[in-house]
DNA sequence: CCACTGCAT
DNA sequence: GGATGCAGTGG
């Protein structure tokens, strides 16, 4: 249970000088991702400006230029280079053209009513009364980068957190606890006392190489104390990143930032201290005076109003001020839960888990109208387009072979400062085509009305979720080159891995939910196509393809940045991901297996996502205390979504075709 | 199960 | 600020 005793572990006072701070109890628990050791090892792993670096890459443009991706007049992600410039988010684009004449605004792509799939324009911007952004583009990147993240990392030792588009958390402990067995024999020795609270000895080797990590500064007489058990784990976990993070930018061209250290707390704001391009190892020796240089408001679920809160409260920002406020204190002022949380907080305390979740839980296609709108047709236009969206986005999911499957649908809207919302289940026993999807959609807008004060409308949006997961690798891969068309709704094994608890968050329950657990299995992964960290530590790479990095985006890049709409583009399709666009035959970007057609392409493409699917179904999970409330998760890589591009024209990547209306 | 709120990028 | 996504609260 947590504790608001002052930070990690190794408290004994009694301890013998040649003998470690921490006990073998502790160092097993690594192996179990147990919540409470010292010696986990968390990290958090984040994509540089990433929409500006997937518009990079996909453009092939220099790294060294400055470059700012546009949505309207605004700019949503600047680039490094660009930042020199003073350029930030607050900035338009002409304020931004301003600071740097040079730089290069890119719109994201847009869907357009009529047309029945996302594309680049040249004129999206002047276009806001039609179009409708499409993050698309960037959530392919991030899944290839997922993928390549969880190839990097042993199958059967992997916890990996997708927490944003462009982070995840990777819980490191098991790894690393292997690791340190390998390297360190005398720790496979059980104690002699045969009694786990036994501490362990002293790591053999005395200093520690850090190579180019940052390391939190510390007072001399901090620094000056062995190494430890402790500090061993973070050498070891920041040497797996520093591996995940060069397969990233060596496969993928992507640059990303990372921190290591004990728990998501602070290696999320590791990887935040230096970027980019860069990670920041937090040695639990060095967890007290990091967080002291650190706003409290930088601090997870602390950026809001509960920070503001605190801020006011205490009439301070400093961490190192808010740690000299007596707990009962905070207790008085915020209440008994969320003082303990906070109190921990500040002293870098968190035992919350990484959950092995790669998967989204829910997807959501939204349009905020400048000017508002003020009739229902216009509406649903709208809704039109948020089912082609959407729709198109199941079919990546995998929802025509059944994959996974949304529960509910959701219509919320905007209207004077208020929002209200709507909520239906989707039906499991029909088919769920794009135009099911929009009669649900003008349904609960038909709901909204019927309840008045709709017009003007500021803001509409749609959403799935509540997936389940349907039949999955249990099918026979034959199975998959069965036709995709509308098939009945998946019988979902209610499935769950157990896990999720999540120690301490502020001012919340923590329902108990029903944990459903779940049996997975499969065969594994045929070893050898791809980049993997053997228990070892290094990095090993089997086959990986080379062109996986260059074929992908960077054969769209020599025209510059022009729309890239499918009409202007001309002789570079794209089918699917993974292939290889510029070569006359089809190869798989994966294995480099050739095909002479697009089908077959598409048929291989569609084993290997059966594959990833399977072999990522393996992560195990443990359970501490304090659930947290979880419906369904489990983790997928999607290395290859597979896309249709059935059909002549030339695609964007990963895109789909989509008919409206 | 539903509607809403808060936090986050 | 806009487009997303997640988790939690309370009815």
């Amino acid at each position: 249970m947590p504790s608001p005793s002052p930070a990690s572990g190794a408290s004994s006072p009694l301890r013998d000088a040649r003998r470690s701070r921490f006990t073998y109890r502790q160092l097993a628990q690594l192996a179990t991702y147990g919540t409470t050791t010292p010696l986990r090892v968390i990290a958090h792993i984040d994509l540089d400006a990433f929409y500006a670096q997937c518009e990079m890459v996909r453009l092939g443009i220099p790294e060294d230029k400055p470059l700012a991706v546009q949505q309207w007049q605004g700019l949503i992600a600047i680039n490094y280079p660009a930042r020199k410039w003073q350029i930030g988010r607050h900035c338009d684009v002409a304020e931004a053209k301003k600071l740097c004449p040079e730089l290069i605004a890119q719109h994201v792509a847009t869907w357009r009513e009529g047309d029945d799939k996302w594309a680049y324009r040249e004129d999206a911007a002047a276009n806001i009364a039609t179009d409708k952004v499409s993050l698309d583009p960037y959530r392919l990147q991030s899944r290839r980068i997922l993928a390549l993240i969880k190839d990097c990392l042993p199958k059967d030792l992997q916890k990996v957190e997708k927490a944003s588009i462009d982070e995840v958390f990777l819980d490191l402990s098991a790894q690393v606890h292997t690791e340190l067995l390998r390297r360190f024999p005398e720790l496979s020795t059980a104690p002699s006392s045969g009694d786990s609270a036994q501490h362990l000895p002293f790591p053999s080797a005395a200093a520690l190489d850090w190579q180019t990590d940052n390391l939190v500064v510390l007072e001399e007489e901090q620094e000056a104390l062995d190494p430890d058990w402790d500090d061993v784990v973070m050498l070891v976990g920041s040497e797996i990143v520093r591996g995940v993070r060069a397969q990233i930018r060596e496969r993928l061209g992507y640059t990303c930032s990372a921190g290591i250290a004990n728990s998501k707390l602070v290696s999320k704001l590791g990887s935040a201290y230096k970027k980019p391009n860069a990670q920041t190892v937090v040695r639990s020796r060095a967890v007290l005076p990091f967080l002291t240089g650190i706003k409290v408001t930088k601090m997870r679920n602390l950026g809001g109003k509960l920070g503001d809160q605190v801020v006011s409260i205490f009439n301070t920002e400093s961490v190192k001020e808010l740690r000299d406020i007596p707990l009962d204190q905070i207790k008085a002022k915020l209440g008994d839960e969320t003082a303990v949380w906070l109190y921990n907080t500040i002293r870098g305390v968190d035992h919350s888990e990484v959950n092995s979740r790669t998967q989204i839980k829910s997807m959501l296609s939204a349009k905020s109208f400048r000017p508002s709108i003020n009739t229902p047709e216009q509406a649903i236009k709208w809704l039109r387009i948020f089912a082609g969206d959407i729709y198109s986005r199941l079919v990546e999911e995998g929802i025509l072979e059944h994959k996974r499957w949304p529960r509910t649908i959701n219509l919320h809207h905007r209207h004077a400062g208020q929002t209200r919302s709507k909520q239906s289940p989707i039906s499991p026993g029909k088919a769920l085509d794009e135009q099911a999807l929009f009669n649900l959609a003008k349904d609960l807008l038909h709901q909204i009305m019927a309840e008045g004060d709709v017009w003007p409308c500021a803001n509409l949006s749609l959403s799935v979720g509540g997936f389940e997961e349907g039949v999955k690798g249990n099918m026979a891969i034959g199975a998959f080159f069965k036709k995709r068309d509308e098939v009945p709704p998946p019988l979902p094994p209610t499935d769950t891995i157990p896990e999720g608890r999540t120690a301490e968050q502020p001012s919340k329950k923590h329902r108990l939910d029903e944990v459903r657990s779940i049996q997975r299995f499969f065969a594994k992964r045929p070893a050898g196509d791809a980049a993997s960290l053997g228990a070892n530590g290094q990095l090993h790479v089997e086959q990986l393809p080379a062109d996986d990095t260059s074929s992908f985006w960077l054969d769209h890049g020599s025209e510059g940045a022009d729309t890239g709409g499918p009409g202007s583009r001309s002789s570079h399709n794209t089918t699917g991901p993974e292939d290889s666009a510029q070569f006359a035959i089809y190869a798989c970007a994966r294995c480099k297996a050739g095909f002479s057609d697009e089908v077959s392409l598409q048929s291989h493409q569609d084993w290997h996502f059966a594959k990833d699917i399977q072999d990522s179904e393996r992560v195990p999970s443990t359970s501490s205390q304090q659930p947290t409330p979880s419906r369904s998760h489990t983790s997928r890589s999607s290395g290859s979504a597979s896309k249709r591009g059935r059909g002549g024209s030339k695609l964007e990547q990963g895109q789909s075709r989509l008919k409206f209306g």
